[in-house]
DNA sequence: TTATACGTATGACAAATATCATATATTGTA
DNA sequence: TACAATATATGATATTTGTCATACGTATAA
């Protein structure tokens, strides 16, 4: 099992500014899982006694609705936390955390971040500051869900899962989604999500290698997510 | 000018852990400004240097869309914080608040607010709370303005008003919106919610005096809401 | 008070999106 | 490999929602 003084992972989230003393102490109590693909990191409703932290893998984060169906809020891959917002809240966990991919993950128990959290002021605003951007994201997506047509979400989708995971050796969005989970992610049924990239595809704008999508025109793609 | 230590206001927000010493440095620092009806509070884009306490009154936050359409994310009251979000991610402003009607509000600088995040835990601790409780609301936002049909957000919106303003010695809820306000909250157009709304009046659902609404069958209402 | 603007209401119609049906492709597995 | 299950694709149609037009009510200010 590896060590979070060494870990390259911590350089890029909230862990950043921990002490070398704290670093030691998250070392000697944290446990390192395999999330294989397909399976719940994080359950809705369930209570949390700690923070996860992605080393590697990709995955989403869902909502179930009252009528049974999966909302995808936002995604997640290595460098991102999660559990800390419960854990702060003191709430049951709002969101399922789903692998994509095998993930391997870094648990470190909840008592280690509270007692650092009162301790060190940096890391304090460092959780801090992630929860907030996090916020500042979901007041933007509830802008864009409640006023855009789904055309626009999904340009504006295929946007942000570019960014997000980048892409292959073949310029291809570096994550496999099924059709559904992108019907999922804009709020819309499976067939309509299919159609619209059909046509994306057909105007030149995309390109659908299998479940792999390119992205062939980006500016273009950009106006179609502003309403253009 | 009041003082911080004397406010009742502060017991019901974060500002409740503060020491005497604190509340009498805020207090000391603070100025207390009047919100007509109408004028903003918080611009988006703008930057922030503060934070914001409402005493009293009501107002919405809202974003801008790309097509110039206003999207209402939150209603805010007495006891309300705002800025907090701001000055912790040092981001611009992400909404636009906006008073409803006169609202009177303390401003606390920006210094006085980081100096305390690091000497007081439990502000600290208190701040993320209250962010993370908005995150967890804002996600249930997504999701329901992705997968909900126009009737059941707009009977989900009535109930969240009534919870959040009370009602009148009338029992209507007790904030008055224009229908448009109405329709950006739920995103649709706004002949769309008068439409639905005089089908609510019309099933005897909901009671319309005026601008004034008044809930006479709440569990109908909830069901509504959860899409029976 | 009257004129003007604005908010509310409702019908008619258009556009967007969902649902249902069915065909084909792909994947996982015995 | 072959079968079954699942995913993708697309047409036809139904439903939801938006847009435009118009009428009426209400507030505001000269």
């Amino acid at each position: 099992m590896s060590n979070c003084r060494q870990c390259i992972i911590k350089r890029f989230n909230a862990l950043k500014t921990l002490t070398q003393e704290e670093l030691e102490k998250f070392s000697d109590h944290k446990t390192t899982l395999l999330i294989k693909k397909g399976e719940n990191l994080l359950t809705e409703g369930n209570a949390i006694n700690g923070l996860y932290c992605i080393r590697d893998g990709k995955g989403k984060m869902t909502k179930l609705n009252t009528n049974g169906k999966e909302q995808i809020i936002k995604f997640i891959k290595g460098g991102d936390i999660l559990g800390h917002r419960s854990i702060l809240s003191e709430e049951l966990v709002g969101l399922n955390a789903i692998a994509l991919e095998d993930m391997h993950v870094c648990f470190i128990p909840k008592g280690d971040i509270l007692e650092t959290i009162k301790e060190n002021a940096n890391f304090s605003l460092d959780l801090m500051r992630n929860i907030s951007q996090q916020l500042n994201d979901a007041n933007t997506s509830i802008s864009q869900m409640a006023q855009k047509p789904v055309k626009d979400r999904l340009a504006e989708t295929l946007l942000y899962l570019e960014e997000i995971f980048g892409v292959d050796n073949e310029a291809c969005i570096d994550v496999t989604l099924t059709r559904e989970e992108i019907a999922n992610t804009i709020g819309t049924a499976t067939e309509s999500a299919i159609r619209l990239l059909s046509n994306l595809k057909k105007d030149g704008v995309i390109d659908l290698i299998g479940k792999k999508i390119k992205i062939v025109n980006k500016s273009s793609l950009k106006n179609i997510s502003e309403g253009y």
